[in-house]
Formats: C-alpha cells, structure tokens, sequence
DNA sequence: CTGAAAGCGCTTACAG
DNA sequence: CTGAAAGCGCTTACAG
C-alpha cells in the first residue's frame, strides 16, 4: 500500500521540466518577459497555468534580497480608528504595488512587539505601526535593521521615524469651538486621569477655545475609562448634582464616553441629548453613528492617516539610504456634525 | 567621499564570526541547545544579543520547509464579527505556537483572492477564511497545494474543507422564540430580498418558532440592504401603515437593521421600542450594544468561531496526509437580553 | 533567445 | 561537542 504522497507547491523546476526549458527560463517569462521568445513563453504559462504554479517568495526574498510585502502591527481592532487606518494604509500601498499584511496587537504590548519581531524575521519591506505606549527598543531593532518604519498617532520622544499625527490640540479646540458657536457657555471636558498623550493634547486645545471666548466656562471632570460605562458613571454624578449650575455644553474626549453620557443623562431623567445639554465626542468611532443620539464628534481620520502613512513608507522605500529625511505629517482633525448638538444649534 | 553603508539584517554568518564558531553552531544553539556546550552557547547568544540578530524567517522556510505562520482571511473588518474571529483564533493560534498574520478583503472578491495567494506564496502553514461568496477557485488552488485552509462561517457545497459554522437557523429560531416567550403574537421578519445563505436560513429558524407557537402570526418585510438606513426606511414604511395591526416583535436579520428600525419607529413618533414593539437583532455587533435603545441580539460566538477554526488547523497540521478526515463545528448561537426587548417581557 | 552555475541565509545529516 | 558541505527554490549575470 502506497503512503499517499504528500501533495505540495510544485517548484520551477517542475515548470521548466513541464515544458521542456530550463528553470532561468521560467524565472525569466515571470520577471522578465520580454527576454524570452513569445513561443517559449507561451509554452511556460501553459505549464505554469497547468500545474498551478505559484511563486515561492520566501526564494524570491532569499535570492533578491527585497519583497512587496510591509506590515501593519494594528494597537486595537476593537477601535475602528485602526479599522479606519488599515483601510487607508490598504488604500496607499495597494496604489504602488506594496501588500500589506495585519498583526493585531489587541492592546497587548507584548503581542505588538511579537509581531515586530515576526515581520522582521520575514523581512518585510517595512513596517507601519500605531504604538501603544512608548516602544522605543522593537522599533529602535527594526531601524537597525535598515528596515523603515513609520509610526502613526503616536508621537515618541528620541526616535527618529517618518510620522503621522492627528492635532490632537486641534481636536479639542475644534471640538469646543463648535459648542461655544453653538451657543454654550459653561463647559465641561470629560476624560479619564489618565494622561495618554492624546487625552492632554485635546483638553489643551478645550482651553484654548474657552481662553479665546468671552464669558464661557470650562469644568474638568475625571471619568473612569474611556468607555461607555465612565461616561455613565459621570452622567449620574453630574445627576445628584447640588449647588453648581449643570453644564450646557461637554466634550468627551472619547465617543463612547460621549455616548455613556447621553445615556445616562437621559436614563437618570435630569437633562435631555442635545435638547439642554450638547455633547460633542472625539474620534469618530462607529459608535458615533449609532449611540443613542447621533453623535456629533471630531474625526481623526484614521484613513487618512493610513493613507499618509503608506505614502511616507514608500517615499522612504525609494530614497537611497542617507538621503532619506523622516518627516512629520499632521492631519488635520475634522468636525462631523450629528443630533447631539443640533437643538444647541437650533437654540443660539 | 564613502556611500552611507545600507543596513540590513545581521545574518548567521556574522554572528558565527563574531562568537569564533561556525554558522552550524550557531543554528544550534537556535535550535538545539542542547547539541552544544554551555559556555559556547554563552558566547554565541551574547554574539546574537550584540549584533541584534533576527533569524531570516524566508531562508529557514526554504531549508526546512514549514513555517509556524498561519494567514487569516478575514472578509470585513468593519463588521465587528471578523474582529471577533480574529481575536478568537489569535488565542487559539498563541496557545499552540502559531503566528496569525490577518489580511482585511474589505468586502472586495479580488482582494480576497490577493491575499489568498499572498499566503500561498509565502508558503503559510495554513489558512483561515471566512469567504464572501463561493470561492472555489481560492480554496481548491490551495489545497491542491497541499495547505490546509479552514472555511468560518460559510458553507461551501462541493469543497472538502474543516469548517465552522454557526447554525444560523438556529440563530432565527432563538430570536423569534424569544419574542414568543415574551408575549408577541404578530412577528415580523425583517431582511434584505439578498438572498445570502444566513438570511435564509435564519428566516427558516423564525418559521420553525412560529409554526410551533399557537396563535402567532408572521409577516415577512423587505428592507433595503442589511444596514441602519434600510431599517429607517422599513420603520418610515410601517408608519404609514393602513388597514393591517403593526407588528409587536421585530426580528431583525442584523443588529444595524435592528438599530435603524429601533431610531426609525422613535422618529417617526408611531412606537417605542420596547414599550410598543419589541425588537431582536441578529450577530451582536458593537452597534447593538450602543444603538439607540440597547438591542437584545442573538450572537454569533465569533471568537468561539475563530478558536475552533484555529483548533481544527493545527489538528490537519497534525495529522498525516491522507489520515486527515475533515470535521465541521458548528457553534451555537447564544441570546443575549437588552433594552429592546425588556418592556414587552415585562407585559406578559 | 536559452541555459549552466553561483549565491541568497538558513538547517541538517554526517564526519571528525 | 563542532564544522564542512549539501540542499531548499528562486534570481541573475554571464556564456554560448
């Protein structure tokens, strides 16, 4: 009884023996037509077609030394912001024939850093990463390697890379500036303790607004996380109330957050989403779309970045090694208006 | 004037240099450790640290011929389903040594196609897919290669593949229960004319729930695609409805179409949800849990999914060519209760 | 226009 | 315990 033969990817030189060349031949017909007579050639992609012959890249990569390939290490698919960013970077690399394959780091820095070390070991062409936190050393490994990385949403002290930004100082001042237009005039600026960078970035651009305004206020009040249930949580703290007026206008800094607060504002029966009090969130998340009022928000257009992000790789793919100068593209955030901040509107 | 050295890797052959051993050794003490004396092995792991040594994943599949990398290709990123799948077979992938690397189709045959021989030419352990449609071609040229690829979420008639699915008749049939149980008598079933395979077999699992009640009625209704303004559009139709009772519980083939029934009915000012017309979703998206009322929804188990696909790869890993006997798990669908619902269980 | 041969960076028997 | 050498499947000058 014959051990079944264990079936795998026929080489070039089944190819070449298939019709009758050598195996230059066959390598030739697929990188270098033109070379080869249009007969053999012909007789090549028959055998090609026929055997169903696909190209081993890792031999390509070992005898070439290069590969279409880049990598993409996501910090959270869970948040349609990197959803939103491997869209763009798609949308860039597949424009100049660059593949582009995902490692979801899922808020797990040890995972962001396997996959560094993954699409290292396979030599990818370059890597494009939205950190986590500072990730100094993996991506200090990846330079060393002469291998280009550009960083997105995360701006990192002491290393030097091609970078896109959002203004994350723009985000709040954008943000703060569409309610006080709108008519509020005591603010409030929701976020967690934490002092992520972009969460500092946008209450400085909230206080910009409010300090370039005349007679608005601005309260600061912690939440716990920056998911739905903290923005609960704030909305009934801010429900049991004494002694201070309730704020008219607030911005959270993140959508769910927004979303949490118009929750529980209207479960806690005190204020009504937009009708006494505006709420603009942060980010654009899917969420946005969907919360119990439309949120209105300020985008950080994830896309874009991705997009920019493809670019700036390619850019530095093509430059001779020195001459390459890493630069910064900052994109500019963008106001999305939705309900809950359309009766503010309406009541100026 | 001296060209600016290009970077790259530091190969074997540098650190066998470095340490004063031969590259064997130094592959040995990657690999088999115990081959080599200890103060050897010293002196060529500290050479590794030094130079920042990376293995070359390409030339290592090249002389061994497998890899630990597995390729994921995910249909819709923005559906939060496959983010579930991911996370499902991540976990399942990091338990047994296997490195998930994630390509996004984006609703997109062709870029289906891409990355399936993307993976094909990196000669990928193995493969998971949660197809879009009927792709034959895809699946048969890489089995026919010799890698195993595990189907999620679809059946596929005349292929030979492990599969995972979700009883999706089951899935209707759970949700249309469930709005017996709560005292509806007039069900509707709300889908797009689509007639993709989950559609009709949850309208199937809605017609068993009913068919087994007393007295229930159902009605089915059209809606314009799968998504939240199809379900406006089919509340905005309902309201303004002559001659027939509206119905009292909604099974919705999505949570988005669920959610856009849910704003619409409010808009329009005919009925609130829960409170006059109870509403199920189907697939538990993120939207359902921050819609505009909290949607009861029957979830799929995406990660339940993406962790059995990930088991039953490493179990055709694992067995020898020609022993392998393909299995299909088929994950059962779980009710999970919220707002939109609760009113009406509270009138039985 | 076509093919023989070297080389990419590893792994793995096999000698020593 | 260590190393010389063949081989994995390609690409690329270089001869012919």
């Amino acid at each position: 009884m014959p051990a079944t033969p264990k079936k795998t990817n026929p080489s070039m030189l089944d190819v070449a023996h298939h019709a009758g060349v050598s195996i230059a031949t066959v390598s030739n017909v697929i990188n270098r037509p033109e070379k080869v007579a249009e007969a053999t050639a012909e007789r090549v992609r028959a055998a090609i077609a026929e055997l169903g012959f696909v190209r081993n890249d890792a031999a390509r990569l070992l005898a070439t030394g290069t590969t279409s390939s880049i990598g993409m290490v996501l910090a959270d698919l869970d948040n349609s912001l990197y959803v939103d960013m491997a869209h763009g970077a798609q949308q860039g690399a597949d424009g100049v024939g660059l593949r582009l394959v995902l490692g979801n780091a899922a808020c797990d820095m040890r995972r962001q850093d396997d996959y560094l070390h993954l699409f290292d070991e396979a030599r990818v062409a370059g890597v494009l990463l939205s950190p986590m936190e500072d990730s100094l050393d993996g991506i200090e490994r990846m330079r060393s390697h002469g291998r280009p990385i550009v960083l997105l949403n995360y701006e990192q002290a002491g290393v030097e890379c091609c970078t896109v930004l959002v203004d994350n100082e723009q985000v709040g001042y954008v943000a703060a500036r569409h309610l006080i237009e709108t008519g509020c005039t005591r603010l409030a600026f929701v976020a967690a303790r934490d002092e992520y960078q972009p969460v500092r970035a946008r209450r400085a651009g909230v206080r910009r607004a409010v300090a370039e305004a005349q007679g608005v206020s601005l309260e600061t009040i912690d939440a716990d996380g920056l998911r739905f249930e903290g923005g609960q949580a704030v909305a009934h703290a801010l429900a049991g109330r004494t002694g201070r007026p309730l704020p008219d206008g607030v911005v959270a800094v993140t959508d769910d957050l927004g979303n949490g607060i118009a929750d529980g504002l209207h479960t806690a029966l005190v204020a009504e989403v937009p009708g006494d009090i505006a709420v603009v969130g942060c980010e654009d998340n899917r969420s946005a779309r969907s919360g119990p009022v439309a949120l209105t928000t300020v985008e950080l257009r994830g896309a874009k970045m991705g997009e920019a992000a493809a670019a700036l790789l390619l850019e530095e793919l093509n430059t001779p090694a020195g001459e390459h100068r890493h630069r910064t593209v900052t994109v500019r955030p963008a106001l999305v208006e939705r309900a809950s901040t359309a009766q503010a509107r309406l009541g100026v």
